[in-house]
DNA sequence: GCGATAATGAGAATCTTTTGCATTCTGGGC
DNA sequence: GCCCAGAATGCAAAAGATTCTCATTATCGC
């Protein structure tokens, strides 16, 4: 049951720590919410409580395992934090989520920053459409 | 009690949404949550109930009167249109909102959306960080 | 293996937002 | 200017997401 990132996090190696990871590194579903998690782990027959889902992804988030994000729909959704840095364009018809990255808008972020005197720490940037396939069936 | 903002939207004049319009174009804060609106009606002896104001912002969202954002923070606050389209940049340290619009990052959103083959219909850009201010008072 | 300490589970609590419903108001027609 | 159908409101309850409390349980260093 030992795991490297957790260790590296420093945090220690608990069955719903051990298991959430296990689930986020499947890569079943890279954006998650906590219910999805929780649905999750009750599926593999883990008996985690809600609150601890919560708890533990949280604590992945301060410790740099999980990015948490905050798309349209209320609640958040956590990605295990992997390779580059990325945005996120969704679709607002079936809720696909994908990913993309563009050095020019970085670029002109931290110019912004800079310009407005502000030290930036983080941004989110999200795109809403309407995915190829949905406007297939729409069309 | 006319306004033709409302007229133009087709909603009747009430009384709660032309006081609420009357506050955001007062424009003594730009970036108002539903609770503030509330505690504002208050301030000026209106006798309005939260969840009218809620009704009345969601109303006006859809009219295309007001801009509802995200924020990092849990609810979500609304801003009047006015003018051209614009992000925002937040200190996370004293909660100071600016605003920014850069065509280029317009452009770069538009051709990502493009390329991953959505149509796009809306996006939201938030950049965090210390402003000015707050960065002397800490250092 | 033992024990101090941290982590967990269950449910209550909190916070934001929405909804149900009885009452009140608005605006068009007369 | 008055009347009325339908829309809008206020209040309280509900809903949804997340956090907190606290008694119980598990982990890890020794």
């Amino acid at each position: 049951m030992e795991n490297p990132n957790l260790k590296k996090a420093g945090l220690k190696a608990t069955l719903p720590r051990v298991k959430i990871l296990e689930i986020l590194e499947s890569n079943t579903l890279r954006h998650m919410s906590a219910e999805d998690m929780y649905k999750a782990l009750l599926e593999t027959g883990e008996d985690v409580g809600l609150a601890t889902v919560y708890r533990v992804l949280t604590q992945f988030e301060a410790a740099g395992l999980v990015a948490r994000h905050h798309f349209e729909g209320g609640q958040s959704v956590f990605e295990l934090n992997q390779g580059e840095h990325h945005d996120h364009i969704l679709c607002i018809s079936c809720g696909k989520v994908d990913e993309f990255s563009d050095e020019t808008i970085e670029q002109r972020q931290r110019a912004i920053a800079k310009k407005a005197g502000y030290m930036m720490t983080d941004h989110s940037l999200y795109i809403y459409g309407v995915c190829a396939e949905c406007q297939k069936k729409k069309g």
